[in-house]
DNA sequence: CATGAATGAGCCTTCATTCAT
DNA sequence: CATGAATGAAGGCTCATTCAT
């Protein structure tokens, strides 16, 4: 008997983790082709061919899609992470080609649910600014981005580099990738060579091999 | 009585000046405050003590405010190139300094007109991907941002350094800047100590000084 | 189970059908009264005791109202060309008492929603000019018009007449129908004696037994 | 010095009589292309090429623009009546004639001042309903047209037609170029040999030599 | 759990009219 | 007489959210 609640729970549970993914994955879609403001909740719905009403039985509204959104990014990160300390790739490969892959969908106009379109990123952060709901998940992305950031450039930098001077060139870095991605926004087919060609210039400095 | 006519025609001009002005200032400081979206034409038009209406007689419509905005920040730009381009202060102060600047109003809630808050030009970037009048405006400012950088870079590398060359760090000089831009929207208080530290271990890469 | 569905759905079909009638309803109403420009949106929603907005569920907008309204009425008149047809009445007796229909309740400030008001009828051929909407509409009404009338003419007219006598024939009879309804709308007490008199007076050369 | 006086204001009223007039001139073409509710007070003056405020100076507000424009016409209407009644032409002809006048400037998207726009007609009758301001200019044109016609077709009879009869007829044939003038509006390229043909067929019963 | 009809506040914009200059 | 800047009410329409079924 309790087996068999319990079974119908985990049962309710699934499907909730189902619907809730399912209405995230539409509202991505439609926050990235028309932004936050344009993508209206019956929009999404329709795209999630579902009624508006039940959104709200699993969102209590639309900054919490964002949330949700972004939270399930935040997951998707520790990939890249793993990737970038694993050391199987140069650093600098590694960005042009997690960049050239964000670009690409975003060129086809094809979304991409792995990566979070770069206008919409640029959304999320100014609404940010006013909806504590989102300023919520934002600060847990940045937080492990910067823990990653933190971590791999601790491992690839030589040992005699000072904590602090180790923060300062995770902030530039931070900084570096946060710009790129706002240049997607700004123009999407940008010059992959180009962009090699300067990282190449800049990351031995990052890493302290140029001092 | 030509005379006569040519000074109406002035004060007309200059009043038409000031008014625009008036709107610009007071649409700068709602949108900065609660959004594109969140900022109403009333609430602008309170703001500078006009009616609704009489906005439009200025412009056509509430994108025009941004490109507006965005245009009267174009022309201030002129300075801090000229400023970078005199040499008269390290870049890495400059750049320090500016954002310090920027940070310090975005961080007492007040508004300076002089800058564009960080978290509006997030918003406009965003808008830009679908409004085209924001898309001119974005547009133009671009370019004088590329050639401004262009031009700086050009001077105050060694001679050798390629064309190509060049504009790679003129692209990651930018992103630089860019999501420096973007973290002062994620979180107002950087330790400006930190940021120059950082600064000064990539700028020699950028300036070829490095390799 | 199927049948529970399908008992839903006809349901629904059958609240959407009842819905758009009221507002139908209202708009005739409401346009009627203060004329297509002068009537609000909200002003029919009041009239049919509805938001605003469950207006656009139904209707696309203002002018798609208009469509409706014809529309509604273009099926109306397959009675009024089957009596006529039928050769129940005397033409000129049909539209007498057709004509005295529409003007008393025109006159009693009443509306009756079986006839198109006369102002409103000219104010919807005024806007068909410029609004596509409305026109395809009115392209409708008058095609099944001159369909009627047509037909009319075939079967009460002699076999000798030429086709394109008849069509001659049927635009005058048009016009003159058009006429009276725009009479009507300039002054709504006409006496009815008067008409049937004229009327008796120009049939028989429409008809083609003057000659 | 009297003279003087009266000449200076002779020469006012004259001033102010030219003024009115191109104020009307533009209202009828701004009227006729954009419809009355479509065409603004500002786009009127701007094609009389005066400030919006001076058209206030010369009528109290828009409806009294109709008014002056259906009282100009009305003094139009003697011209027309004058040929009709001469007998210089055919009934017939004077109808294709003058319809074919009006239409042809309608086609070409000139706009005579001469002739009232059929679709500005139907909107003025429209108006008249809810305006008592344009009524009244109606009400005075609609008398001039029945007494020309009433004269006409009291010339143009046998004299043994009775007065009843006599304004039955002129009812109907009121009705007709009424009707002629919507059809017009509905579609303007008619041919014109159709309606000849038409309008010879009733012609002889307006008449009273058919029965 | 799911639907989708319904709400109603609020938005951007227009425009007839006024009035200081 | 003339200007045109200014007003402010109103209009059409959208959409996040609720709730009866």
């Amino acid at each position: 008997m309790r087996k068999a609640l319990q079974q119908g729970s985990n049962a309710r549970a699934e499907r909730a983790r189902v619907q809730r993914d399912r209405i995230l994955d539409a509202a991505q879609r439609c926050f990235s082709e028309r932004g936050f403001h344009g993508a209206s909740m019956s929009m999404i719905a329709e795209t999630a061919q579902m009624s508006p009403g039940l959104i709200y039985r699993y969102f209590a509204g639309k900054s919490e899609l964002i949330h949700g959104i972004v939270s399930r990014q935040s997951e998707l990160l520790a990939d890249d992470f793993e990737q970038l300390e694993s050391g199987a790739q140069h650093p600098v490969d590694g960005i042009v080609e997690k960049y050239r892959e964000c670009a690409s969908y975003n060129h086809d106009n094809q979304i991409s649910l792995r990566h979070l379109d770069a206008t919409l990123l640029l959304e999320i952060v100014a609404e940010s600014r006013r909806d504590p709901v989102i300023a919520e998940a934002m600060g847990l992305l940045d937080q492990r981005i910067n823990h990653g950031l933190g971590q791999w450039l601790a491992q690839s930098s030589t040992s005699d580099v000072s904590p602090q001077r180790l923060q300062a060139r995770a902030l530039i870095l931070r900084a570096l990738l946060d710009g790129l991605k706002m240049r997607q926004a700004r123009d999407p087919d940008l010059d992959l060579g180009l962009l090699r060609e300067g990282l190449q210039d800049v990351f031995p400095c990052l890493q302290g091999k140029a001092a």
